[in-house]
DNA sequence: GAGGTACAG
DNA sequence: GGTTCTGTACCTC
């Protein structure tokens, strides 16, 4: 891969503050095809042509799928084991997911976009709405350009799709995808008129936006089967039986914007870190040691982005496909002394509250720990009295360096610290080396 | 405000 | 034997 280009080289990044609307400017939707494919594919040039996969946490099930995967006809959420069998037969490669190289490179797309837009809402992972400008040029030039940038730099392949709103700028990115001639960028206002209604009148509802199956089942109930026929109903009616979200998506689709994009991501307003052991944990004792490792990663999470939780959840439960052993589901709320990212007083604090709840002998397989009542750090001021000692040391805070610097199994507190991975932690066993975020596991270029 | 539903990626 | 994780908004009560 490139290095970032020199800031020289491009338009400057795009402006803060709110995007105008106006008949000069259009919203771009600008997405990596089969995103984490496509990174693994980035860095092993033999997975180029073949069907690839790959797959979630624990190794469980497909999360993303190559073209050549898709026709196949396999679907996202394929559990692996329904499919491993067949897989050797297709010549199918799985790889675990490396989120540690998806975010790198996800970074790094969303720098260059940022570049080539007037404005810019990092929407997800993969994706991000852009506001584009007309006097930088006809917009589909602009998603061209934008187009071979990420190529050059990443070696990643986007579609770009442009209209008037939101909701059409997503389905322009969907025409841009189907259709390989119009290579990889649709304006749709620069289709014909008759040709965009032609699609829309063959694209089921669900294609679209907002809309999944059980929106679609309603919908369709109605006689409202295909994009055009939710674009030309009644938006009053569509809010009376519906709600408000899928009103403006029939407002969106009459090219009246209706959703805002946003350059500015809101602070969150709750965090989540939950995964599903590899092989079941049973015991108060050994659910202690889940949970204080687990809070302590909520902790490192909530410290990076500036953030303190004044409520902790802690839960756990054994299988939903099981029913021959205990069935247990335990959750339990507390509320911290201040709001707080300090990990030595959550896991403490997770681990006390599990501790008393876990039935015995239940095998759990999944447990997490819920943060909310989120604010940002340093908002409140807190009593000096009140102040636990680890606070005032600041001990998350270094242990936030520690891991920045050496990884995160370089430190950890009481059994968060053993040197041995526990035997629970989840299967990673098809993972491709962090190739840009780790030095020791750096890609290697041979020249001769 | 809590809990359930629905959606996105 | 084995089926992800994280986050938001809306609706109902």
């Amino acid at each position: 891969m490139l290095p970032a280009p020199p800031l020289t080289d491009h338009p400057p990044a795009a402006p803060a503050g709110h995007p105008p609307i106006g008949p000069e400017h259009r919203t771009a939707l600008v997405d990596v095809n089969s995103f984490y494919v496509s990174c693994e594919r980035a860095f092993d040039p033999k997975l180029a042509g073949i069907p690839v996969v790959v797959l979630s946490n624990n190794d469980g099930c497909v999360v993303a799928r190559s073209d050549e995967v898709k026709r196949l006809g396999v679907d996202n959420g394929t559990p692996w084991f329904q499919l491993a069998a067949r897989a050797k037969g297709w010549g199918m490669v799985a790889k675990s997911s490396n989120y540690e190289l998806y975010g790198d490179l996800s970074s790094r797309v969303m720098e260059l976009l940022g570049r080539h837009a007037a404005w810019q809402e990092v929407y997800s992972i993969d994706e991000s709405f852009l506001g584009l400008d007309a006097r930088r040029g006809a917009y589909v030039e602009q998603g061209r350009v934008i187009r071979a940038a990420v190529a050059r730099h990443t070696g990643l392949p986007v579609c770009v799709g442009v209209a008037r709103t939101k909701t059409l700028a997503k389905f322009a990115n969907r025409i841009a995808k189907q259709n390989p001639h119009l290579g990889g960028v649709c304006d749709l206002d620069a289709m014909p008129a008759e040709h965009v209604d032609a699609i829309m009148t063959r694209v089921p509802v669900t294609g679209l936006w907002g809309i999944a199956s059980r929106l679609g089942k309603r919908l369709n109930l109605m006689g409202i089967e295909t994009v055009a026929q939710l674009r030309d109903a009644d938006p009053v009616l569509i809010r009376d039986r519906f709600n408000v979200v899928v009103m403006r998506t029939v407002l969106e689709l009459r090219g009246i914007p209706c959703i805002e994009l946003e350059p500015v991501r809101p602070d969150k307003q709750q965090m989540i870190f939950s995964r599903s052991f590899s092989t079941p944990v049973v015991g108060a004792e050994r659910m202690a040691q889940v949970m204080g490792l687990y809070a302590q990663q909520a902790a490192a999470r909530l410290a990076k982005e500036h953030q303190v939780a004044k409520i902790m959840t802690v839960f756990a439960s054994t299988s939903r496909f099981r029913d021959d052993v205990v069935s247990s589901i335990v959750s339990a709320t507390v509320r911290m002394p201040n709001p707080t990212a300090d990990p030595v007083l959550m896991s403490k604090a997770a681990i006390e509250t599990i501790r008393a709840r876990v039935v015995d002998g239940a095998p759990y397989a999944k447990a997490g720990v819920m943060l909310t009542g989120l604010e940002p750090a340093g908002a409140a001021p807190v009593f000096d009295e009140f102040l636990s000692v680890h606070e005032h040391r600041n001990i998350g805070a270094l242990i936030g360096d520690v891991t920045t610097r050496f990884g995160t199994h370089a430190i950890g507190l009481g059994r968060a610290g053993l040197i041995r991975v526990p035997e629970w932690t989840m299967k990673r066993q098809r993972m491709s080396p962090r190739y840009t975020t780790d030095w020791d596991e750096l890609a290697t270029v041979h020249a001769r």
